[in-house]
DNA sequence: GCTAAAGCGGAGGACTACCTCGATATAAAT
DNA sequence: ATTTATATCGAGGTAGTCCTCCGCTTTAGC
């Protein structure tokens, strides 16, 4: 599910693809996989070591593709990145602006779900690299996206991005409660009918508490320091 | 918050106040109310030597009050659970059975929201002591408000209580992005009104996809093992 | 095939955590 | 005031982790 061979992309922070010897980019993909998946039972400060013991790789190989706990963090969350932004065209290109926040909703959560290690991953990087902002390039577009479905009269008023963004959140943590080898318990898109539901314009009956957070006020909370 | 004068109640797992030294009762209390804040921040697994530090007290004393990390967890867990049961009376007294789940949503979202560590505890609790059924005693309670609440026609009949509790599940992970010290930057009321307008009757427009889980199935996927 | 650059592995020193043991201190009962 | 059951403390053995250094192996270009 995230680890069939897109070897072509892993590699730098961004465009350029790293030459690397044929062996090395054979540890460099399984330290990566195997790292996700101890990432998703340990959380981000896993052993390096039993990483490494997994990949059946050296502990020193692990540290000559990844200096240092943090650069393979990055690595995993990079990458995931990329998936998230190849999946989420379709968001914007929604037939109407409710159906894109419907659409937002859905695929952030698929994606969270998908990697149970993730919420972890993106609290680490807030933490360790200091003013790291990656919904940055969402946040404008979604917030107009949620003004268009408030105009339209479809999405209820009083939320803003972020409150639907907290949603998101919210959803995403049912992973934790998927065990990796089992086929998910926990059917989270009952949660998501009921939380869009919710959002309705139509079905406001409850008046909500106290103001939104903004975006960066979100992006404080979420990655801690 | 959680550690104001209720030496009475902590000790036994149940009804018998344990007799202590006067000493060995205010380390008692101070251990756990530095257990509580360290498991707050570092999880279930936090070193049991830096809860020994903060409480001031040296290692030995606390495996003297506890022989492993497994009662200290169960102790703070207890603890809390009392909390809950003490406060959650009314629940069953609302005026109607709507009311009653609205609350029901409310408070056990308060208690998960008051401790960032419970949701860690109660998975650690689950995972090494087997078969420790928390929510045993308000299952059933739980699913006869629920019918009421259906049966009155003011809650979605689509849902049953784990639907619901999976719902509170959900509030309750916002704590995790609460710091110790601030003033809660999340307001988690306005996602709990967002979800109690997508679970009343009136409101549905979405069809949930699936079965609902049953309460083993969910036991099973939150205590994992 | 040969060679040089690139990669690999594991030992090892520093650190931290777990848990136990025996010596010392202290509360409380007579 | 004395005694004794109760508690406290930190050293220390074991084990796991972090990260580096350095000798050995493998790939890839010629």
């Amino acid at each position: 599910m995230s680890s069939t061979g897109d070897s072509a992309v892993s590699g730098g922070s961004g465009a350029e693809p790293i030459r690397r010897r044929k062996d090395a980019q054979r540890n460099y993909d399984r330290l990566l996989t195997e790292a996700r998946a101890v990432v998703a039972e340990r959380g981000s400060d896993a052993s390096l070591e039993e990483i490494a013991r997994r990949a059946e790789v050296g502990i020193a190989t692990l540290y000559r593709h990844f200096p240092n706990r943090t650069e393979l963090i990055r690595a995993l969350y990079e990458q995931s990145l990329a998936q998230l932004m190849a999946s989420s065209s379709d968001i914007f290109a929604a037939p109407s602006a409710w159906q894109g926040v419907a659409r937002y909703v859905e695929r952030v959560s698929e994606w969270l779900i998908a990697d149970p290690g993730l919420p972890s991953i993106i609290v680490y990087m807030g933490t360790a690299d200091a003013d790291y902002r990656p919904g940055a390039a969402i946040e404008a577009p979604l917030a107009a996206l949620i003004a268009r479905a408030q105009a339209d009269g479809e999405l209820r008023k009083d939320v803003n991005g972020v409150d639907v963004s907290i949603l998101v959140t919210m959803l995403g943590v049912l992973s934790t409660y998927n065990r990796p080898g089992q086929p998910a318990t926990i059917d989270w898109r009952r949660q998501l009918g009921i939380v869009l539901d919710g959002l309705r314009a139509e079905n406001v009956r409850t008046e909500l508490p106290g103001t939104p957070l903004d975006a960066d006020g979100f992006h404080h909370a979420v990655h801690k320091n």
